[in-house]
DNA sequence: ATCCTAGCTTGGACTTTGTCTAAGTCAACA
DNA sequence: TGTTGACTTAGACAAAGTCCAAGCTAGGAT
């Protein structure tokens, strides 16, 4: 993750501590946090960050395509640091935990060019359900 | 759609005139609509229906598995009265536009064992996305 | 036909999630 | 070390959804 801050320091960014700190927290394989899960762990490090700039470094971390933001259900989306490696999400109906999978085959061939009415397709997005060791 | 009344009625349901609506609005294919416009178009012919009561009819909808909740962007669930009949959806990226979809071969299957990671599969949801004729 | 009552509806307060703004601060270059 | 435009901040605001107490009503009971 270390490697992000250089990449955005190459993008012209200005390496502040607030960007710095929610790299950090948003380091790791399935982590899948929301934006407040972001900023109270930012905040135990950085205790006057704001809200407003970590909902802002998120969205531009998402803009430069080096965080995948994911909408599971409709309620806080959450953030996935994992962008750079194509991937899908598997969700416990249970407790919500999100872990990111890999199923086989080519998602956009499957779908029939009489089913597309017209559109170009750009991308398709997987969520699995069903529940965690835990949970069942 | 005057089936899904008929069902809801064999399942205990008293049968209001605010139901009568909010199930008449969302009568049709390629219906997706939030609950907010789900409000507005009952409230067209029914002014004194609450947002409440939108809320709790398409909740218990849902819960039933009359209706399928849509969470696409992380905004408003929008909700598909074509539950009954499995499909995934393709949504345009310019104008947000929504289509019911049927994609080929088997999801599920195509999650190998290895990436499962204990859990239980119940079920997967596919969104494509893209351009719509009129926004490419 | 009318009465009763559990279940339904209502308006408004409240919560959660996210956006916007004006004023102050500071990283990085010169 | 000074300058400046990009960044951060607190708080107001907005959108989407939930909750509650009080009143209403569909439909079975009488």
């Amino acid at each position: 993750m270390s490697d992000l801050l250089e990449r955005l320091r190459g993008r012209g960014w200005r390496l502040t501590s607030q960007r710095r700190v929610v790299a950090e927290v948003l380091d790791g394989d399935h982590v899948h946090l929301t934006a407040d899960e972001v900023h109270a762990r930012a905040v135990a490090r950085l205790p006057e960050i704001s809200r407003a700039t970590v909902y802002n470094t998120l969205g531009e971390m998402v803009s430069l395509g080096e965080v995948m933001e994911v909408a599971t259900d409709g309620r806080a989306k959450r953030y996935d640091p994992n962008a750079r490696h194509a991937h899908q999400h598997l969700i416990c109906s249970g407790c919500g935990s999100i872990r990111d999978v890999h199923p086989q085959g080519d998602l956009i061939a499957a779908l029939p060019a009489g089913e597309r009415f017209g559109f170009v397709i750009s991308g398709a997005e997987v969520t699995y359900r069903g529940l965690c060791p835990d949970c069942s």
